[in-house]
DNA sequence: CAGCTATTGAACATTGTGTTCAGTAACGTA
DNA sequence: TACGTTACTGAACACAATGTTCAATAGCTG
């Protein structure tokens, strides 16, 4: 790919990413983005339509990383109530090691749109990992459409509250507490 | 209060419940609002800063309903189990009666503001009403924040999944399932 | 080096914002 | 009912951002 092409996409990524760590995704419009990158106007709509375009295009890169997290948690022996999201540790720990996206994707101060599509993208995990987990037995059964959106909604929960912490807990740590709640409303 | 005012506002509002089903909350300008409403420019001024002005001052009525739901249900008897987030089957009932307004507040096309501010509110009514329940026992304890936020999550995620539903299930058997979910989560 | 292609910057019409102000209508009260 | 007060109107305004166009220029790949 031309360099050229590289250098622009990186700058445009990363001012981005810092725009919506000061302002938040909503504040932000494509002249802020410009000026942040140091490219021209005419440049931007070279390779993007909208703001939103970029986002997605950014979160598509995410969605890859994600999906094979699964596949390699999917693989792995353990019993049942071990092995349902078992996407989750590495998830934690991705976010760890890049908290600065994930703090403007997840954060306080994200925009509808980008909250959407981490929703949807998390949903899709959770869906296909619910697949191998049988119906919860009890007096009331849980319509399994409830169930992933209550699992994503305490997913993205956790990750924010963790995110915002001051005390740094360590991800295997925040993974847990996810787990204690999620993984428990699951089962039994 | 003036008439004349009274009706501005009611027309305000009911424009921007509308629009917000119509095309979410992101996508309004105070152009559709005033054309929607059918006044002026200037009267729109004269009443609101800002179009999130207009979505704060309607959003707080509805929190002073939640208010009184939960000090009702604080007042009641029953188990700490039963107790606990006593004010969800209120809640519940209100957003059946209110299908389109909860809709337009917590429903997919959603904007970030409505959503923050609508997590703010159940927060504060989760953490007043968690104070009476004692920091769950076992292996893992779990920090109070993480589990308001938690609830919280859970709240907003079974709403709208409930809400999105065509097969329209009654308040108290989604109540049912929150509560299944979010309690189990909190004790043992 | 040659040929291709990405970038630039400036200009443009359009849309929305938030403010101002004089004129008009509707209101509550006496 | 009549009066004084207050809210609404509609038009105009400066400003900021959008998304498009185009000729000129710079940078890349082979």
């Amino acid at each position: 790919m031309d360099r050229r092409v590289q250098r622009t996409r990186l700058a445009v990524h990363q001012a981005l990413i810092a725009l919506m760590l000061e302002k938040g995704y909503d504040a932000i419009t494509v002249q802020d983005i410009i000026e942040r990158a140091n490219i021209g106007r005419a440049t931007f709509y070279a390779h993007y339509q909208h703001k939103e375009d970029l986002l997605r295009s950014g979160l598509k890169d995410l969605r890859k990383q994600l999906l094979g997290y699964q596949r390699a948690a999917l693989a792995k022996a353990g019993s049942a109530r071990e092995r349902s999201l078992g996407f989750s540790p590495a998830l934690f720990e991705h976010a760890y090691s890049h908290r600065d996206t994930y703090q403007a994707i997840v954060g306080r101060r994200s925009g509808a749109i980008v909250l959407g599509e981490m929703r949807a993208m998390l949903a899709e995990l959770v869906r296909d990992d619910l697949k191998a987990v049988p119906p919860a037995k009890g007096v009331l059964e849980l319509p399994r459409g409830a169930v992933v959106e209550f699992v994503v909604g305490a997913l993205m929960s956790i990750l924010t509250w963790w995110l915002d912490q001051k005390a740094s807990i360590p991800p295997h740590e925040a993974d847990a507490i996810f787990r204690r709640v999620a993984v428990n409303a699951i089962f039994e």
